[in-house]
DNA sequence: TTTACAGTTGAGAATGATACTCAATTATAA
DNA sequence: TTATAATTGAGTATCATTCTCAACTGTAAA
Protein backbone atom coordinates (compact mmCIF):
# COMPACT_ATOMS: atom_id res chain seq x y z
CA UNK A 1 0.00 0.00 0.00
CA UNK A 2 1.49 3.48 -1.08
CA UNK A 3 2.04 5.53 1.88
CA UNK A 4 -0.16 8.69 2.80
CA UNK A 5 1.91 11.40 1.35
CA UNK A 6 2.53 9.86 -2.11
CA UNK A 7 -1.11 9.56 -2.11
CA UNK A 8 -1.52 13.24 -1.53
CA UNK A 9 1.29 14.18 -4.26
CA UNK A 10 -0.61 12.18 -6.60
CA UNK A 11 -3.93 13.47 -5.50
CA UNK A 12 -2.28 17.23 -5.73
CA UNK A 13 -0.67 15.96 -9.44
CA UNK A 14 -4.49 15.18 -10.38
CA UNK A 15 -6.25 18.01 -9.21
CA UNK A 16 -3.70 20.27 -10.64
CA UNK A 17 -4.38 19.12 -14.02
CA UNK A 18 -8.83 19.31 -13.17
CA UNK A 19 -7.57 15.16 -13.28
CA UNK A 20 -10.35 13.20 -10.52
CA UNK A 21 -9.22 10.75 -7.83
CA UNK A 22 -10.83 7.40 -9.10
CA UNK A 23 -10.06 4.35 -7.27
CA UNK A 24 -8.88 2.62 -10.48
CA UNK A 25 -6.14 5.57 -10.45
CA UNK A 26 -5.10 5.35 -7.36
CA UNK A 27 -4.78 0.97 -8.21
CA UNK A 28 -2.58 1.54 -10.99
CA UNK A 29 0.03 3.78 -8.76
CA UNK A 30 0.18 1.58 -6.18
CA UNK A 31 0.78 -1.18 -8.82
CA UNK A 32 3.78 0.77 -10.16
CA UNK A 33 5.12 1.78 -6.86
CA UNK A 34 5.39 -1.75 -5.37
CA UNK A 35 6.87 -3.13 -8.48
CA UNK A 36 10.71 -2.74 -9.37
CA UNK A 37 9.82 -4.05 -12.74
CA UNK A 38 10.26 -2.60 -16.56
CA UNK A 39 6.69 -3.72 -17.35
CA UNK A 40 4.21 -3.33 -20.68
CA UNK A 41 0.84 -2.51 -19.82
CA UNK A 42 -0.26 -5.90 -20.32
CA UNK A 43 1.45 -7.03 -17.42
CA UNK A 44 0.59 -4.17 -15.60
CA UNK A 45 -3.57 -4.98 -16.47
CA UNK A 46 -2.49 -8.76 -15.32
CA UNK A 47 -1.19 -7.85 -12.43
CA UNK A 48 -4.38 -5.47 -11.52
CA UNK A 49 -6.63 -8.30 -12.51
CA UNK A 50 -4.90 -11.11 -10.40
CA UNK A 51 -5.21 -8.55 -7.27
CA UNK A 52 -8.86 -8.42 -7.65
CA UNK A 53 -8.64 -5.08 -8.99
CA UNK A 54 -10.59 -4.67 -12.11
CA UNK A 55 -9.45 -1.98 -13.84
CA UNK A 56 -9.95 -2.56 -17.56
CA UNK A 57 -6.51 -1.89 -20.28
CA UNK A 58 -7.95 1.46 -21.44
CA UNK A 59 -7.82 2.70 -18.08
CA UNK A 60 -4.34 1.27 -17.87
CA UNK A 61 -3.35 2.91 -20.72
CA UNK A 62 -4.69 6.36 -19.83
CA UNK A 63 -3.31 6.16 -15.97
CA UNK A 64 -0.03 5.49 -16.76
CA UNK A 65 -0.13 8.58 -19.35
CA UNK A 66 -0.94 10.69 -16.38
CA UNK A 67 1.47 9.00 -14.27
CA UNK A 68 4.42 9.34 -17.13
CA UNK A 69 3.24 12.90 -17.39
CA UNK A 70 3.68 13.79 -13.73
CA UNK A 71 6.69 12.36 -12.65
CA UNK A 72 5.86 8.82 -10.90
CA UNK A 73 6.71 6.58 -13.89
CA UNK A 74 8.80 6.23 -16.67
CA UNK A 75 8.21 4.81 -20.44
CA UNK A 76 10.29 3.23 -22.29
CA UNK A 77 10.89 1.39 -25.66
CA UNK A 78 13.06 -1.39 -25.96
CA UNK A 79 12.44 -1.40 -30.02
CA UNK A 80 10.28 -4.34 -29.73
CA UNK A 81 6.90 -2.47 -29.80
CA UNK A 82 5.49 -2.27 -26.68
CA UNK A 83 6.43 0.11 -23.92
CA UNK A 84 7.64 -0.31 -20.82
CA UNK A 85 6.88 1.41 -17.75
CA UNK A 86 8.66 1.76 -14.44
CA UNK A 87 8.30 3.85 -11.26
CA UNK A 88 10.14 6.58 -10.49
CA UNK A 89 9.07 6.87 -7.22
CA UNK A 90 12.18 6.61 -4.55
CA UNK A 91 14.17 5.45 -7.52
CA UNK A 92 17.16 7.97 -8.81
CA UNK A 93 18.11 8.45 -13.12
CA UNK A 94 19.32 5.62 -14.48
CA UNK A 95 19.79 3.97 -17.81
CA UNK A 96 19.35 0.50 -18.87
CA UNK A 97 21.94 -2.38 -20.26
CA UNK A 98 19.20 -4.94 -22.03
CA UNK A 99 20.25 -8.36 -22.63
CA UNK A 100 19.04 -9.36 -26.38
CA UNK A 101 18.82 -12.91 -25.08
CA UNK A 102 17.06 -13.57 -22.27
CA UNK A 103 15.62 -9.96 -21.59
CA UNK A 104 17.02 -8.80 -18.28
CA UNK A 105 17.18 -5.15 -17.74
CA UNK A 106 19.85 -3.53 -15.32
CA UNK A 107 19.89 0.11 -14.77
CA UNK A 108 23.38 1.55 -14.38
CA UNK A 109 24.22 5.52 -13.84
CA UNK A 110 27.46 7.21 -15.07
CA UNK A 111 28.00 10.67 -14.15
CA UNK A 112 30.60 10.78 -16.19
CA UNK A 113 28.67 9.97 -19.21
CA UNK A 114 25.74 12.72 -17.76
CA UNK A 115 28.38 15.21 -17.83
CA UNK A 116 29.29 14.50 -21.27
CA UNK A 117 25.58 14.14 -22.75
CA UNK A 118 25.15 17.66 -21.09
CA UNK A 119 28.68 19.48 -22.87
CA UNK A 120 27.24 17.67 -26.13
CA UNK A 121 24.04 19.30 -25.97
CA UNK A 122 25.67 22.85 -25.01
CA UNK A 123 27.86 22.54 -28.21
CA UNK A 124 25.17 21.71 -30.65
CA UNK A 125 23.13 24.45 -29.36
CA UNK A 126 20.51 22.22 -27.82
CA UNK A 127 18.54 22.43 -24.72
CA UNK A 128 18.59 19.08 -23.08
CA UNK A 129 15.20 17.83 -22.39
CA UNK A 130 15.46 13.98 -21.58
CA UNK A 131 17.58 11.15 -23.40
CA UNK A 132 17.59 7.40 -24.10
CA UNK A 133 20.81 5.79 -23.05
CA UNK A 134 20.34 1.95 -23.70
CA UNK A 135 23.41 -0.81 -24.10
CA UNK A 136 22.23 -3.91 -25.34
CA UNK A 137 24.27 -6.89 -25.30
CA UNK A 138 24.47 -10.74 -23.71
CA UNK A 139 23.51 -10.98 -20.08
CA UNK A 140 26.53 -13.29 -18.40
CA UNK A 141 23.98 -15.94 -18.41
CA UNK A 142 23.59 -16.06 -22.33
CA UNK A 143 26.68 -15.55 -23.36
CA UNK B 1 24.14 5.59 -58.82
CA UNK B 2 25.90 3.59 -56.73
CA UNK B 3 29.29 2.99 -57.62
CA UNK B 4 30.08 -0.47 -59.07
CA UNK B 5 32.41 -1.91 -55.81
CA UNK B 6 29.34 -0.89 -53.80
CA UNK B 7 26.77 -2.85 -55.83
CA UNK B 8 29.25 -6.03 -56.07
CA UNK B 9 29.34 -5.76 -51.67
CA UNK B 10 25.26 -5.51 -51.82
CA UNK B 11 25.34 -8.69 -54.58
CA UNK B 12 27.99 -10.86 -51.97
CA UNK B 13 25.74 -10.32 -49.35
CA UNK B 14 22.50 -11.14 -51.43
CA UNK B 15 24.17 -14.09 -52.43
CA UNK B 16 25.48 -15.29 -48.96
CA UNK B 17 22.06 -15.49 -48.02
CA UNK B 18 20.49 -16.91 -50.65
CA UNK B 19 18.56 -14.03 -51.59
CA UNK B 20 18.43 -12.14 -55.19
CA UNK B 21 19.63 -9.54 -56.92
CA UNK B 22 16.62 -7.84 -58.06
CA UNK B 23 16.23 -4.23 -59.42
CA UNK B 24 13.71 -3.51 -56.86
CA UNK B 25 16.00 -4.06 -53.95
CA UNK B 26 18.72 -2.42 -56.10
CA UNK B 27 16.44 0.89 -56.91
CA UNK B 28 15.99 1.07 -52.89
CA UNK B 29 19.78 0.75 -52.31
CA UNK B 30 20.46 3.58 -54.42
CA UNK B 31 17.70 5.47 -52.52
CA UNK B 32 18.88 4.88 -49.69
CA UNK B 33 22.80 5.45 -49.82
CA UNK B 34 21.97 9.20 -51.64
CA UNK B 35 20.43 10.21 -49.17
CA UNK B 36 21.75 11.56 -46.31
CA UNK B 37 18.20 11.70 -43.99
CA UNK B 38 16.98 10.06 -41.53
CA UNK B 39 13.90 8.41 -43.21
CA UNK B 40 10.78 6.60 -42.51
CA UNK B 41 9.64 3.56 -44.77
CA UNK B 42 6.94 6.06 -46.52
CA UNK B 43 9.21 8.56 -47.42
CA UNK B 44 11.46 5.88 -48.73
CA UNK B 45 8.32 4.36 -50.82
CA UNK B 46 7.54 7.69 -52.25
CA UNK B 47 10.69 8.83 -52.86
CA UNK B 48 11.19 6.07 -55.16
CA UNK B 49 7.64 5.99 -56.68
CA UNK B 50 8.53 9.91 -57.83
CA UNK B 51 11.35 8.54 -59.38
CA UNK B 52 9.22 6.35 -61.20
CA UNK B 53 10.54 3.30 -59.64
CA UNK B 54 7.49 1.16 -58.72
CA UNK B 55 8.57 -0.55 -55.46
CA UNK B 56 5.89 -1.83 -53.49
CA UNK B 57 5.86 -0.81 -49.67
CA UNK B 58 5.29 -4.48 -48.58
CA UNK B 59 9.13 -4.83 -50.82
CA UNK B 60 10.52 -1.67 -49.38
CA UNK B 61 10.04 -3.26 -46.00
CA UNK B 62 11.54 -6.38 -46.73
CA UNK B 63 14.43 -4.68 -48.46
CA UNK B 64 15.34 -2.40 -45.76
CA UNK B 65 15.56 -5.42 -43.27
CA UNK B 66 18.08 -6.80 -45.83
CA UNK B 67 20.19 -3.56 -45.64
CA UNK B 68 20.18 -3.42 -41.99
CA UNK B 69 21.16 -7.23 -41.67
CA UNK B 70 23.90 -6.73 -43.64
CA UNK B 71 25.53 -3.22 -42.50
CA UNK B 72 24.05 -0.68 -45.96
CA UNK B 73 21.59 0.80 -43.24
CA UNK B 74 20.80 1.50 -40.03
CA UNK B 75 16.95 1.28 -38.30
CA UNK B 76 16.33 3.72 -35.24
CA UNK B 77 13.40 4.29 -33.28
CA UNK B 78 12.09 8.19 -31.69
CA UNK B 79 9.53 6.76 -29.99
CA UNK B 80 6.83 7.91 -32.14
CA UNK B 81 5.56 4.40 -33.85
CA UNK B 82 7.53 5.32 -37.19
CA UNK B 83 11.12 3.64 -37.76
CA UNK B 84 13.42 5.48 -39.19
CA UNK B 85 16.43 4.44 -41.48
CA UNK B 86 19.44 5.88 -42.72
CA UNK B 87 22.37 4.98 -44.96
CA UNK B 88 25.25 3.52 -43.23
CA UNK B 89 27.22 3.78 -46.37
CA UNK B 90 30.33 5.94 -46.16
CA UNK B 91 28.96 6.87 -42.99
CA UNK B 92 31.17 6.44 -39.51
CA UNK B 93 29.43 5.70 -35.93
CA UNK B 94 27.15 8.33 -34.53
CA UNK B 95 24.44 9.17 -32.25
CA UNK B 96 21.54 11.72 -31.93
CA UNK B 97 20.18 14.97 -30.80
CA UNK B 98 16.77 15.04 -31.42
CA UNK B 99 14.94 18.63 -31.50
CA UNK B 100 11.60 17.76 -29.68
CA UNK B 101 9.81 20.75 -31.45
CA UNK B 102 10.51 20.48 -35.60
CA UNK B 103 12.38 17.12 -35.57
CA UNK B 104 15.74 18.32 -36.81
CA UNK B 105 18.12 14.95 -36.19
CA UNK B 106 21.79 16.40 -35.55
CA UNK B 107 24.52 13.56 -35.35
CA UNK B 108 27.42 13.52 -32.80
CA UNK B 109 29.97 11.35 -31.83
CA UNK B 110 31.78 11.45 -28.89
CA UNK B 111 34.87 8.79 -27.79
CA UNK B 112 34.69 9.39 -24.44
CA UNK B 113 31.30 7.93 -24.41
CA UNK B 114 31.90 5.14 -26.38
CA UNK B 115 34.96 4.20 -24.07
CA UNK B 116 32.60 4.88 -20.81
CA UNK B 117 29.67 2.61 -22.56
CA UNK B 118 32.24 -0.39 -22.75
CA UNK B 119 33.40 -0.02 -19.36
CA UNK B 120 30.01 -0.05 -18.35
CA UNK B 121 29.31 -3.33 -19.97
CA UNK B 122 32.26 -4.92 -18.57
CA UNK B 123 31.60 -4.04 -14.99
CA UNK B 124 27.99 -5.43 -15.16
CA UNK B 125 29.39 -8.75 -17.22
CA UNK B 126 27.06 -7.90 -20.37
CA UNK B 127 28.84 -8.58 -24.31
CA UNK B 128 28.20 -5.34 -26.01
CA UNK B 129 26.16 -5.52 -29.37
CA UNK B 130 24.81 -2.21 -29.97
CA UNK B 131 23.87 0.79 -28.19
CA UNK B 132 21.03 3.17 -28.81
CA UNK B 133 21.85 6.83 -27.71
CA UNK B 134 19.93 9.59 -28.26
CA UNK B 135 19.23 13.17 -26.42
CA UNK B 136 16.18 15.12 -27.05
CA UNK B 137 15.54 18.67 -26.38
CA UNK B 138 15.12 22.11 -28.40
CA UNK B 139 17.40 23.30 -31.31
CA UNK B 140 18.38 26.50 -31.34
CA UNK B 141 15.59 27.92 -33.78
CA UNK B 142 12.89 26.37 -31.28
CA UNK B 143 13.77 27.11 -27.80
C1' DT C 1 -26.22 15.56 2.20
C1' DT C 2 -28.00 16.44 -1.92
C1' DT C 3 -27.46 18.09 -6.46
C1' DA C 4 -25.52 19.09 -10.82
C1' DC C 5 -22.25 18.25 -13.89
C1' DA C 6 -17.82 17.69 -15.75
C1' DG C 7 -14.71 14.08 -15.78
C1' DT C 8 -14.18 8.84 -15.88
C1' DT C 9 -14.89 4.24 -16.98
C1' DG C 10 -15.21 -0.11 -19.76
C1' DA C 11 -16.15 -2.56 -23.93
C1' DG C 12 -15.54 -2.70 -28.20
C1' DA C 13 -14.37 -0.36 -32.52
C1' DA C 14 -10.86 2.30 -34.98
C1' DT C 15 -6.20 3.32 -36.19
C1' DG C 16 -1.72 2.88 -38.08
C1' DA C 17 2.72 0.78 -38.76
C1' DT C 18 4.41 -3.34 -40.05
C1' DA C 19 4.21 -8.34 -41.28
C1' DC C 20 1.99 -11.94 -43.74
C1' DT C 21 -0.35 -14.50 -47.77
C1' DC C 22 -0.43 -16.27 -52.16
C1' DA C 23 -0.77 -16.33 -57.11
C1' DA C 24 1.88 -14.54 -60.80
C1' DT C 25 6.48 -13.40 -62.03
C1' DT C 26 11.58 -13.59 -62.32
C1' DA C 27 16.60 -14.41 -61.20
C1' DT C 28 19.82 -18.05 -61.28
C1' DA C 29 22.53 -22.12 -61.97
C1' DA C 30 22.93 -26.11 -64.58
C1' DT D 1 16.90 -22.72 -72.40
C1' DT D 2 14.96 -24.72 -68.55
C1' DA D 3 13.68 -25.88 -63.96
C1' DT D 4 12.95 -24.15 -59.75
C1' DA D 5 13.22 -21.68 -55.71
C1' DA D 6 12.91 -16.95 -54.47
C1' DT D 7 10.45 -12.52 -55.16
C1' DT D 8 6.94 -9.35 -55.97
C1' DG D 9 2.63 -6.63 -55.28
C1' DA D 10 -1.89 -6.09 -53.58
C1' DG D 11 -4.48 -6.80 -50.27
C1' DT D 12 -5.33 -8.78 -45.72
C1' DA D 13 -3.95 -9.71 -41.00
C1' DT D 14 -1.84 -8.44 -36.72
C1' DC D 15 -0.96 -6.12 -32.64
C1' DA D 16 -0.28 -2.27 -29.55
C1' DT D 17 -2.43 1.64 -28.61
C1' DT D 18 -6.05 5.21 -28.97
C1' DC D 19 -10.70 6.53 -29.60
C1' DT D 20 -15.86 6.47 -28.93
C1' DC D 21 -19.78 6.85 -26.29
C1' DA D 22 -23.27 5.60 -23.06
C1' DA D 23 -23.51 4.68 -18.26
C1' DC D 24 -21.43 6.00 -14.07
C1' DT D 25 -19.09 8.71 -10.31
C1' DG D 26 -16.04 12.18 -7.84
C1' DT D 27 -16.43 16.85 -6.48
C1' DA D 28 -17.64 21.31 -5.08
C1' DA D 29 -21.25 24.26 -4.15
C1' DA D 30 -25.69 24.89 -2.12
Amino acid sequence: MADQKLLNRFKEALKKEGLKYTPQRTAVLEEIIKDKGHRESEEIYLALKKRGQHVSRATVYRTMDILVNNGFARKMNLGDGRARYESKVNSPHHDHLVCMDCGLIVEFMDQQIEDLQDKIAIQYNFQLKRHIHQLFGLCKKCQ
